[in-house]
DNA sequence: AATAAAAAAAAA
């Protein structure tokens, strides 16, 4: 394709995303404080000339047929450069479009401010000495090809009409939020202009008739335009019924906020965080322009469960078809998602444009993890999010696919110290660029709520709503609003200062902080949940003593919850119990299921042991016994709880389960007070000894913090009032410094400096990779650290780190044929072919039998499973999308295997069950 | 000798 074509269908298509696909908030972000003209015009002009660079004869020289007409018109190609190394074109395009700006007056940072744009279209941003190095300006090429660059260079700028403001341009650098979102919208033109089929390499139409079609071809919906409407009646139009404290505050603190900021929602499940953020979320897209909303979430299943809810609430939100994506790495195998793909917004009967609600359709264009992410509604894992602070290639098109939403992450709390280094980053960047945030939570320890504040006020800068009238709230806010004192020092970021609730002493829960440039204000909304006194009661260690307390406890029925921290432990116990009290009434649960079944059991679980209304529970005993999957967002109520001792905020988090929901006292048995018995640890030694396995999960450091802030003097019981007491207890376990008796010093303080140590290497790990704080001047360098694709494994930067587990698909083997195992409900027992790959139904079901391995086997040998189980693979599957790639367990008949040593035994009721063979 | 849960993948 002739090179100037290809520019000029780069910069038309720029402009069209400008004009109908960009939300404003973005165009702000690129007017940079320019009209915006101006800013059309700026972005037009880069996105002309991206691939100045090609005109090089270190381009040209790669196809040597085509060189030979070049040559004839007089442009030389010395052997210099027609060897490697060749200089990338989009740094050859950088110093073409640098040196035409300093000819034209610009100093040189400033030129760099705008060239980087070009040079770093191939989405890694150059480094400064890349540019600068004698080698690219000698691959440029010699006088005639000089000649070619400025005309073209000069071409480009006055299709574009930049030549009339580069006046202005030369007194202003351009901010590098401006930089990494322009560069990122040139990156999706080019993307958009480079395919042949859309924009053919002959053609006899106009520039602007071929751009014309082969936009309407890729299809591309414009940008959400939010309209919440009357703020008052908002919920209740989405949602069907009556606002909880906490959503009413929401929105309300949405509505008074005078610039984009961070809203942080502290509150239990069953608050109504989720339509809380959907809600506010809305106003906040009107009030800010805002084309999109992202909802973030710390797992895959949760993500999944989420769908349902998203678009539902979409269809009211929105008025016409809406694109769409699931940002998650098993999204293929979402059918909701699979079935959006099947619509269309414009065709024929699956047409579902002009019916006047936000239908959510899967855009052929937005798929893969780096367009989807584009789509103007996404639900995603958390790491999704996290890649956006994350080094790597393209990091600049995650930054556009946030910039014009408003972001939303749930569960924040979860998140570990690795992890938190990405979301800080993240933070400082959705600051400068004025994205609105709402962060979902159980109670942040204090220095963690003022860290993720800090870091979206650093980069935040006073802003203007797109509304000219912030209304300001009448309404009496339910909480007079204290004024603080200066807010706690912090390491190195600009502190969010303003009016917090409770100088001293711990705050309230629920609690809505909400800061914006520069001020901070913080709101508590009543409690909608039940307020409770959980007894809490230390016990030893000690399966008979378990089974006598449960069975006294549930004899006159009622649910008993046991978690354990480690799945060994949970299974053993399960076995007593289920010796003791009656198979039927133990039910077990943890990770070391196949994903389908894990499902399913998660779903009986709600089935029977969640809200009232939703739920129906069976007369009689009810035992539960898990590990941490019962810890985390699955709304389910135990009358008595037994817990190993864990982290004082996993503890309290544990004790939510009790007593949640409202329901007949005679349902409880004879659990009619909640109560919580702690385990796991030998009580009477001192220090107090944590069973090995937890201090292998969680660090004896975190164990004792907790045991000391729970048993604070050492009795055999204490009451903690639910949810009041919560921060002061998560603060208190957090704090930098604990009191521990006498006896525990020599113990507790190296046990604090190991985990220190622990903390402070994975911090490190994590700043490796993370992009760190909005550079002042520019983004020489700023994606590089790693080469290649940000996401990935084998020793590529991640956004979480630990070991990797191993995950496998699991078949069941009878002769020498596969089956799908027998109990799935699609294609169950069906054969799967040997020497073809599985047609795409069978390979889904297959691909639905996933199961993390133990690390006995994932972790200690882990080349001798890999080897045994590549060994039996089927090449053929390789063909298969749904398959390719994985590992297969086959199973024999009674479900068991044989596997590196070990003998492996699975069934629906136990999960993975591993022993050492003899 | 032996320890949770969780995520993860193509550009022009
Ligand atoms: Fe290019
Ligand atoms: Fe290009």
């Amino acid at each position: 394709m002739p090179l100037w074509r290809h520019l000029s269908d780069t910069a038309e298509v720029a402009g069209l995303l400008w004009d109908r696909w960009m939300a404003p908030s973005v165009r702000r972000i690129i007017a940079d404080g320019r009209p915006d003209d101006v800013a059309r015009t700026v972005l037009v002009w880069l996105a002309g000339s991206h691939d100045l660079g090609k005109a090089s004869p270190a381009f040209a020289a790669q196809v040597r047929p085509l060189t030979e007409p070049m040559r004839d018109a007089g442009l030389p190609f010395s052997p210099l450069v027609e060897h490697p190394p060749r200089t990338p074109h989009a740094q050859q395009s950088h110093r073409i479009l640098r040196q035409w700006l300093e000819s034209n007056g610009f100093d040189r940072d400033t030129a760099d401010s705008w060239a980087i744009v070009p040079g770093g279209h191939h989405g890694v941003a150059p480094g400064r000495d890349d540019i600068t190095h004698a080698g690219v300006a000698a691959q440029a090429g010699t006088g005639p090809w000089r000649g070619v660059q400025q005309e073209l260079t000069d071409w480009v700028a006055r299709n574009s009409g930049i030549t009339a403001h580069l006046d202005s341009l030369r007194t202003a650098a351009l901010a590098p939020t401006a930089q990494v979102v322009i560069t990122a919208v040139v990156i999706v033109a080019d993307w958009i202009a480079s395919d042949t089929a859309r924009f053919p390499c002959f053609d006899t139409r106009s520039t602007a008739e071929r751009v014309r079609s082969g936009w309407r071809d890729v299809g591309l919906l414009p940008a959400w335009s939010a309209d919440a409407g009357a703020v008052e009646t908002l919920f209740g139009r989405r949602f069907g019924r009556e606002a909880r404290p906490a959503q009413e505050e929401a929105i309300r603190a949405a509505q008074a906020i005078t610039g984009p900021g961070l809203m942080i929602i502290e509150a239990p499940m069953g608050e109504g965080k989720t339509e809380a953020a959907l809600a506010a979320g809305e106003v906040l897209a009107e009030r800010f322009g805002c084309g999109g909303l992202i909802f973030a979430l710390p797992t895959m299943a949760t993500s999944d469960a989420m769908v349902d809810r998203f678009t539902g609430w979409l269809r009211g939100a929105a008025q016409s078809a809406q694109p769409f994506f699931l940002a998650h790495s098993k999204a293929p195998l979402n059918p909701t998602f699979a079935a959006m793909r099947t619509l269309s917004p414009t065709t024929g009967d699956g047409g579902v444009d002009g019916c006047g609600a936000g239908v959510a359709v899967a855009l052929e264009w937005l798929t893969g993890r780096k367009k989807g992410m584009l789509a103007n509604f996404v639900i995603g894992t958390i790491d999704q999010v996290l890649y956006a602070a994350l080094r790597g290639r393209h990091v600049a098109l995650r930054h556009l696919a946030l910039a014009g939403k408003v972001v939303v992450i749930d569960e924040v709390h979860a998140a570990d110290v690795y992890m938190a280094v990405f979301l800080r980053d993240v933070l400082r960047w959705l600051g400068a660029y004025g994205v609105p945030v709402i962060l979902l939570s159980a109670t942040l320890p204090a220095a963690r709520r003022q860290e993720l504040l800090n870091a979206y006020s650093t980069g935040a800068r006073p802003a203007t709503p797109a509304s000219p009238t912030a209304r300001a709230s009448r309404r009496r806010r339910p909480r007079a609003l204290t004024s603080a004192g200066p807010p706690p020092p912090s390491c190195d970021e600009a502190t969010a200062s303003g009016e917090g609730l409770a100088g001293a002493g711990p705050l309230p829960y629920p609690l809505i902080t909400i800061a914006g440039a520069g001020s901070m204000v913080q709101v508590a909304p009543a409690a909608a949940g039940l307020a409770r006194t959980v007894r809490v009661e230390f016990a030893s260690d000690d399966e008979s003593e378990l089974v006598d307390l449960v069975r006294a406890a549930s004899q006159g029925g009622g649910v008993v919850g046991i978690i354990r921290n480690t799945v060994g432990r949970a299974q053993r116990s399960a076995a007593v119990l289920r010796a003791e009290l009656g198979e039927e009434v133990v039910t077990l649960t943890h990770s070391r299921y196949l994903a389908t079944d894990r499902m399913r059991r998660d779903r009986d679980l709600l089935a029977e042991l969640g809200a009232p209304g939703q739920a129906r529970r069976m007369p009689g005993p009810r035992i539960v016994v898990g590990t941490q999957v019962l810890e985390q967002s699955l709304d389910i109520d135990f009358d008595l709880l037994v817990t190993d001792l864990a982290p004082a905020d996993l503890i309290l988090q544990r004790m939510g389960r009790l007593h949640r929901h409202r329901r007949h006292a005679h349902e409880r048995g004879l659990m009619t007070k909640p109560r919580c018995v702690v385990v796991g640890a030998n009580w009477d030694a001192d220090p107090v000894e944590p069973d090995r396995g937890s201090v292998a999960v969680y660090g004896l450091a975190a164990l004792l913090r907790a045991a000391v802030v729970l048993r604070s003097d050492g009795s055999p019981g204490r009451d903690i009032e639910l949810p009041a007491d919560i921060p002061r207890l998560v603060d208190q376990a957090y704090a930098a410094e604990v009191e521990v008796p006498e006896a525990w010093c020599a113990t507790f303080d190296d046990a604090e400096q190991k985990a220190q140590q622990e903390s402070a290497g994975r911090t490190t790990g994590a700043e490796m990779f993370s992009i760190g704080k909005v550079p002042v001047l520019d983004l020489f360098g700023w994606s590089h650290a790693n080469a290649g694709d940000a996401e990935g494994h084998d020793g590529r930067a991640k956004v979480r780190d630990g070991e990797d587990g191993l995950e496998v698909l699991v078949v069941q083997q009878r002769g020498d044929g596969w089956f799908v195992l027998p109990w799935l409900s699609d294609c169950g027992g069906a054969e799967l072919p040997r020497d073809a790959a599985p047609e795409p139904r069978l390979a889904r079901a297959v691909a639905q039998c996933s199961l993390r391995l133990p690390r006995q086997l994932s972790v200690w040998r882990i080349d001798q499973v890999i080897g045994e189980l590549e060994r039996q693979g089927r090449a053929s599957w390789q063909q298969s999308p749904w398959v390719r790639g994985e590992l297969v367990l086959p199973l024999s008949e009674d479900l068991t295997a044989e596997l590196a040593g070990f003998r492996l035994r699975y069934s629906r009721r136990d999960g993975l069950v591993v022993e050492e063979a003899e």
